[in-house]
DNA sequence: GATTCCCCGGCAACCGGTTGCCGGGGGTAG
DNA sequence: CTACCCCCGGCAACCGGTTGCCGGGGAATC
């Protein structure tokens, strides 16, 4: 490893002070432009590169965010950290990534560890109690993001008009009885859909219940399914996709025809959604705007702007509709599938795509 | 925002110097029991939590490790990144986030400003030149993932191996002529499957034939369909998952049917591959091993291990067998889909695939 | 021609830890 | 009792930049 060279190896050999040195980088104009010019001159003979550790150290500015995320193998993160790196790298600044594998435990440990070499901190899904992360606010700018927290700026999507209208296009379709597929208890989305959805099924005169908490994974969606299946409704909404796909795969295991016997929608429209048999009609989140605006705020308060509205920032989301959801049928009896026992196909199913999702 | 305690504050408050305080929390044993004791109980009142800034500007240890990554929208990544995030953090580290959006350039530019703060690199399908990764490998241990560059350590999966089970496996299906889609030309892993595939063609007298190269997207993999439809060949082999996924949605929508008229087999296994329809047959990656491996491999060499085989580490793959290969069946006369023209539902397909999967 | 001002380079302190070296004091061996 | 050693705490230099302050000298103003 060859050593690099140090302000003070380029202010020798342009004959120079260090100082002057740094301020040729660093403070255009402070110095002539002859001997600015000889200095850049020298140090890029040297391959002389400012170490943005040692600059950091006297200012504080390391020119460095963190992105905590709750599950980096859910590929609902994928084009949230491309548009946090775009925006991120666009203002200079690096990403710090935590994969907190779901455990607020691990996230505060990651956090704290984090928080004295980073300028801000965006909490893309946070499993920390409220709190908690109000704790790690008075350190540390920090974003909340797909949540919002009393006291701390966040970016969330315009989860109650999602929810309205994944709703008003069941509804369009004939259903009347809707089945919530809950994500984690911890997430603060989940009771928001889960609310939203309450309110949106009163007003429409429809009827709601909620199955859960499960897992918001492809496993979590496929035993949903197999509390599911016994008392049937026409139409399923799930957390988010992945327990989406999850449940449309156990379901169809089972002998469920989807579309025809059951609608499923979903969330976040990850890219795997279209990809899908059936497709999945899901309500899309603008992925990688979130990304972005949560970076680009971020650093909007490090440079000194005061969070001037408490209120989340919300981003508006949009139905996508594709193939699994269709009008309502009636039956007279209730589908063969439906008594399927549940130690039978749906819970087979649901481990063989435990095994193979991870 | 609260300022945090410093060493010096510690020392005042429990009555020692900074330097005992030092001592007490890196060099155990180095300090009395008691006066050890007594500093950390005041550390802890104060909330004092060593800057690991300060602390890597004398020592040279940040403790962070950069992860550079062509495209982070590839869920090709997401299991890597675990793996490597697992690693890391078991080992103290911390990972430094570089999306470079599939710019060699631009993966330049960040490994130029990370390197002064990262320990060591992992270059994660890298686009860069051999000369340029070794470049940056005099200034920084690098371990480079899924290719192999001569005197810089490597992890790659055992391509040969994988292509000749995928190559066998079409064999005992039947089939003789087998197309290969193409990836980047800048990947090594491509030129390495092609290489290999032409060679286990050759020993088990099959013909192979090479399309190419596409982008490594579900786009890509679309407009690879529309080239392959007019000349079809019973079997196909592409470079990745993704590119699998776009040809079988491309060849679906002119009317073939797939598996029956035509088996494609991936590379990688990545996470949607047993969702689609069919679930796609794949030479299938420890991916979680590979960020696991690579970062592991890297810690060492930064402990000061030599590096001592210049060969790269070899992971195994595995030939997962799903739905989308099947028996040869023979036709008297070309398929009727392998007449549309191109510039029918195959490019428009290709098109809204683009769209659909930003 | 003298005074004032400004431009620009240098000195030195500082950011927050780490570490080589020193030395006082007590314990142990001779 | 003396000599030696070891334990353990402090002093100060150092890592690589940044920045407040100072001052020399040339230009502009009166």
């Amino acid at each position: 490893m060859v050593k690099r060279p140090t302000i003070d190896d380029v202010a020798r050999a342009a004959g120079v002070a260090p100082s002057t040195v740094s301020r040729a980088f660093s403070r255009p104009g402070r110095v002539s432009f002859e001997t600015s010019e000889r200095i850049h001159r020298v140090a890029a003979e040297l391959g002389y590169r400012t170490t943005s550790l040692a600059r950091a150290l006297p200012s504080g500015q390391t020119s460095m965010i963190a992105l905590a995320i709750s599950d980096i193998t859910n590929p609902f993160y994928n084009e949230i950290i491309r548009g946090a790196q775009v925006a991120a790298s666009e203002a200079g600044y690096t990403i710090l990534l935590a994969d907190t594998q779901e455990s607020g435990v691990r996230e505060r440990a990651a956090l704290d560890r984090a928080a004295s070499t980073v300028e801000g901190i965006v909490l893309a899904t946070t499993r920390m109690s409220d709190s908690a992360i109000r704790m790690t606010a008075k350190s540390r700018p920090v974003i909340v993001l797909n949540r919002a927290v009393t006291d701390v700026p966040s970016v969330v999507t315009d989860n109650p008009r999602g929810v309205r209208r994944a709703v008003e296009h069941l509804a369009e379709l004939g259903h009347q009885r809707i089945t919530y597929l809950a994500g984690p208890e911890a997430s603060w989305a989940d009771g928001m859909r889960w609310r939203s959805l309450l309110e949106t099924v009163t007003e429409l005169d429809l009827h709601a219940r909620r199955l859960g908490p499960f897992p918001p994974t492809v496993a979590g969606g496929a035993r949903a399914a197999a509390e599911f299946a016994p008392h049937p409704t026409s139409a399923v909404i799930a957390y988010n996709d992945l327990m989406a796909i999850g449940a449309i795969r156990a379901l169809t295991s089972m002998g469920a025809r989807i579309p025809q016997e059951v609608s499923v929608i979903g969330f976040d429209n990850i890219f795997a959604a279209e990809l899908v048999t059936p497709p999945l009609t899901t309500v899309a989140a603008p992925l990688a705007a979130m990304g972005r605006t949560a970076v680009g705020n971020l650093l909007a308060i490090v440079r000194g702007a005061r969070p001037s509205n408490p209120a989340p920032v919300t981003l508006p989301c949009q139905l996508v509709v594709r193939r699994s959801t269709a009008h309502r049928r009636r039956y007279r009896t209730s589908p063969a599938w439906a008594t399927t026992s549940v130690s039978g196909s749906a819970a087979s199913a649901s481990r063989s795509t435990d095994a193979g999702s991870r």
